[in-house]
RNA sequence: GCCCGAGUGGCGGAAUUGGCAGACGCGGAGGUCUCAAAAACCUUUGAGGAAACUCGUGUGGGUUCGAGUCCCACCUCGGGCACCA
């Protein structure tokens, strides 16, 4: 009985289904379930306005895992949320005289509703937003807990403050030596700040990277050289009297990974910033040229200070160390490439070791004594033996090669150097006994900075009272509510705005000010994912039952942006979590998928200013959403770039309506209630049911693997045949179990990523009952999916001279038979050495 | 300078363990239907060649019966770190 096939009409499915979910809480997750739980996130976002074609991408590679983990069988998490504080809103309110809060909520509810238009199937009972004071006043608990174990505190020293933004940075934050919000370059200020104990972990950190066979190896590798680890030696140099000769008391330490060098060293440096080179120069001739030097440094940005290439400035203090080895004593520079808060922030100069002293005794016709060789360098020759330092100059134009053999280095001349080598170690050795050197590791990982000058952001709940300084806020008075009526159109802050900052000291009960700093944003999305595990829970963050079972986030999805910045701080944070009991992992997110970026048509990166940016209701619109879903996961795979293009959009919209008919066609003779008789199917039939198998494994395999490009091409080849199909066997004459099994096939496989599509031919075409998603995905059987015919293609020494078709089961003899007929005169005459046969693939001929 | 990736048709891309390179889609060409167009459907589409066949996965070598895939050297592009001692 032939039925019309209804149009494809996006809009009306789309709307019907949304309520339907909406409607029956398809998507909740249950904690109570007996299937076995599979965690599947995406990066929450700030909410800015609407949703971006990123957003769009992101969720909809979240969206089609967590669909399809539903229908594998699992008791699916798919939670959302919104990274709620930060400056836009701010910025945003001031301009317009409103409120942050507002302006926030406001694009909190655009962004919901475009979610909801995209189909993604998220548990929204779930939701979490960081400005919510039942969200926020867990950070400011979790800071008391670091607080109490020493790793929240407070500190002045030299930070990143960025003038555009008016507050401090991270170092993080700082990218290219700009700020990664506006783009302005950041000033050094000497100011009081909070930190947190990020460097505790760095080891740990480090470590950790290697049990992440899930990430990919990309952002394991920025994670590593954001830590920076180092193993190297303190070394102690004792500051020369003013004679320059005479050792004082007074050590200065440096750090050096070469520490097989030190017979080298011709100078020691100290950077401008340095107290102690203030100190030596104080009242000297030298003073003059020291300040002037700091001051030039202080007017150079952090951009211009940066970079390997940069011409050296220096000038001498007057002052000497003694070099703890040969005894000899070094002049004591200040330069401007070296840093005051790495290492120990003092320096040995080894002009012949290392470019950058190079460089700098070249400059300043400081001496290069030689201290290490090739053994086919007639210095080494010339020097293999000698202990003392008698050449003390070369004439190189560059230093020397990192590794090599030691000369003139006293009585480690001859052994091997270079980092890591047997020289270093001996050295370090020798010093350790001596007590005038030691074993270091240094990391390169700075504290994480975590206050900021601004208002829209989660209050530190810190007490400063003159009389017993900074205090906690008691855990009964959290949380710190953030006032919501300051007048920021008038430019108030938190530091001006008296109601919020007059308070009492809670140890002595004197009038006491409350910090008025708030806390970066990246500590709130540094364990939403926690909370989305028991997100009502007004006792604790989470309970430790909710983190046990959801935890840790299987599938962990978002941009290549946060490879640095929000993974390691919220790696860092469950660290810090598991040693207060809280969770028993030390890492949250087991599988890692940084998806690539979505530019214009050109390959530009999509932006306002720009003006090239595709808004995703400009595809809803006409399209629909799961056509732009379709389009977003076909056109490339998903850690890649790739550039807008209105070509496959309305190449998925036709394949979309095509596969459409096809499975309505397929239900005009489908049934669900006959039993599927292979031998009884026509020959049509048996190719169709073998292809359903095959592409069906295909698909399936695709999937799990999140490639999901070939996963819609399998359903593409499926849907192909099954059309091809319906072309050639007369209406009469198709299988109805057969029909039935296609159409259910094809329903269930596009369904994670053609959501609405899915459940509407789901029961008006199949004409089934509940949600494709409470349905098991389809099971495909290998034996199945193979041909009885094959393709068998026959080389000769490697090259292809002849494709045979040979049955499946015949026998490598029979096979072998048949591809030497088919090759005969390219082997006739020949001497055949070796026959190879790869079962179903091909047969090699080796003939001479 | 150090550390990660990646180079395949006109384009996006496929090839799961060393086994038929170019699946699937876009674009192109031709056709059916139509007064015409759109839509849809069918055929075709790596290059050269009439064909046999030859060439072909950044370049040059190597291993192998057989290499996009493994090894060596190099080139180009993208990304991270970087005056970090």
């Amino acid at each position: 009985m032939a039925r019309d096939i209804p149009a494809y009409n996006a809009e009306a499915i789309e709307t019907k289904w949304q309520q339907v979910w909406d409607r029956e809480s398809t998507f909740q997750a249950r904690d109570d379930s007996d299937r076995p739980k599979k965690y599947v996130l995406e990066m929450f976002p700030y909410p800015s306005g609407d949703l971006h074609m990123g957003h769009a991408r992101n969720y909809s590679i979240g969206d089609a895992m967590a669909r399809q983990a539903r229908m594998r069988g699992f008791e699916v998490l798919h939670p959302m949320g919104f990274d709620a504080f930060g400056l836009p809103a701010e910025n945003a309110a001031i301009k317009h005289n409103t409120q942050a809060g507002a302006w926030t909520y406001k694009n909190m509810d655009t962004a919901i509703a475009t979610m909801k238009r995209m189909g993604f199937s998220y548990d929204y009972d779930r939701l979490v937003r960081t400005c919510d004071p039942e969200y926020y006043k867990w950070g400011q608990w979790a800071f008391l807990k670091m607080w109490e174990r020493g790793l929240a505190y407070r500190a002045t020293s030299p930070v990143n403050w960025c003038p555009s933004c008016n507050t401090v940075l991270a170092n993080e934050q700082v990218v290219d030596g700009r700020c990664w919000r506006c783009g302005e370059v950041p000033e050094k200020r000497e100011l009081s700040q909070w930190y947190l104990k990020i460097t505790d972990y760095a080891q740990e950190l480090l470590d950790d990277l290697d049990q992440l066979t899930g990430w990919p190896e990309n952002v394991k590798a920025q994670q590593r050289n954001w830590i920076g680890r180092s193993e190297g030696a303190e070394i102690d140099f004792a500051l020369a009297a003013e004679d320059g000769v005479t050792p004082t008391d007074r050590l200065i330490t440096v750090f050096t990974t070469r520490a097989d060098t030190l017979f080298g060293v011709s100078f020691f440096l100290l950077p401008p910033e340095s107290p102690l080179a203030a100190e030596l120069v104080a009242g000297t001739e030298y003073e003059a040229a020291y300040l002037e030097l700091k001051k030039s440094v202080e007017q150079v940005s952090s951009v211009d200070r940066q970079g390997s290439g940069r011409e050296k400035h220096g000038v001498f203090t007057g002052r000497y160390v003694i070099n703890p080895l040969t005894g000899v004593p070094a002049p004591i520079w200040v330069a401007d490439y070296i840093l005051l808060d790495y290492g120990t922030g003092a320096v040995m100069g080894v002009p012949s070791g290392d470019q950058r002293d190079f460089d700098f005794a070249r400059k300043y016709d400081l001496p290069i004594p030689p201290i290490i060789a090739q053994k086919d360098d007639p210095l080494y020759e010339e020097l293999k033996d000698e202990r003392e330092l008698r050449v003390t100059n070369v004439d190189w134009d560059h230093a020397m090669d990192a590794e090599g053999y030691l000369i003139q280095s006293g009585e480690f001349t001859g052994m091997k150097g270079g980092k890591h080598s047997e020289a270093v170690d001996a050295i370090i050795a020798h010093l350790s006994e001596r007590g005038i050197g030691r074993k270091k590791v240094q990391f390169r990982l700075r504290d994480w900075l975590i206050s900021r000058q601004r208002y829209w952001g989660n209050p530190i709940p810190m007490i400063h009272c003159d009389c017993c300084g900074d205090v906690p806020v008691p855990y009964e008075d959290l949380p710190v509510r953030l006032p919501d009526d300051l007048d920021l159109g008038a430019g108030q802050t938190l530091a001006e705005y008296a109601p919020f900052y007059e308070t009492t000291c809670p140890k002595c009960g004197k009038p006491a000010r409350r910090i008025t700093d708030t806390m970066d944003t990246f500590t709130c999305s540094s364990w939403y994912y926690l909370r989305y595990c028991d997100p009502h829970n007004d006792e604790a963050p989470f309970s430790r039952e909710a983190a046990d079972h959801w935890m840790t986030v299987d599938n962990y999805i978002g941009g290549i942006e946060h490879a640095i910045l929000h993974l390691l701080y919220s790696r860092f944070w469950t660290k810090v979590m598991r040693d207060l009991g809280m969770v028993d992992f030390d890492e949250p997110f087991t599988n890692l998928l940084c998806q690539g970026m979505v530019k214009d048509a050109n390959g530009d990166t999509m932006s306002k200013s720009k003006g090239n940016v595709v808004p995703p209701s400009s595809v809803i619109g006409p399209y629909g959403a799961d056509t732009m879903r379709l389009a977003i996961l076909f056109i490339a795979p998903t850690e890649k770039d790739f550039n807008w293009d209105e070509e496959v959009v309305a190449g998925a919209n036709r394949f979309i309506k095509r596969a459409w008919r096809t499975v309505w066609g397929l239900a005009e003779t489908a049934s669900k209630d006959e039993t599927l008789d292979v031998a009884a199917l026509n020959t049509e039939g048996k190719e169709l049911f073998r292809r359903m198998n095959e592409m069906g494994i295909k698909c399936t395999a695709d999937f799990d693997r999140g490639q999901f490009n070939t996963a819609i091409s399998a359903v593409m080849e499926l849907v192909n045949d099954a059309s091809g199909y319906l072309n050639k066997v007369a209406s009469a004459d198709r299988d109805p179990a057969l029909t039935y099994a296609v159409a259910r096939s094809i329903v269930a496989m596009l369904s994670p990523i053609c959501p609405h599509w899915g459940e509407e031919l789901f029961h008006e075409a199949l004409g089934l009952e509940g949600s494709v998603y409470d349905e098991p995905w389809p099971e495909f059987d290998e034996e199945a999916a193979k041909a009885s015919t094959i393709e068998v293609a026959v080389q000769v020494k490697g090259k292809i001279r002849a494709r045979i078709q040979v049955a499946a089961d015949a026998p490598q003899a029979e096979v072998e038979g048949a591809a030497k007929e088919a090759v005969a005169r390219f082997i006739e005459g020949k001497d055949i050495k070796k026959v190879i046969y790869v079962p179903g693939k091909l047969v090699n001929i080796v003939a001479v």
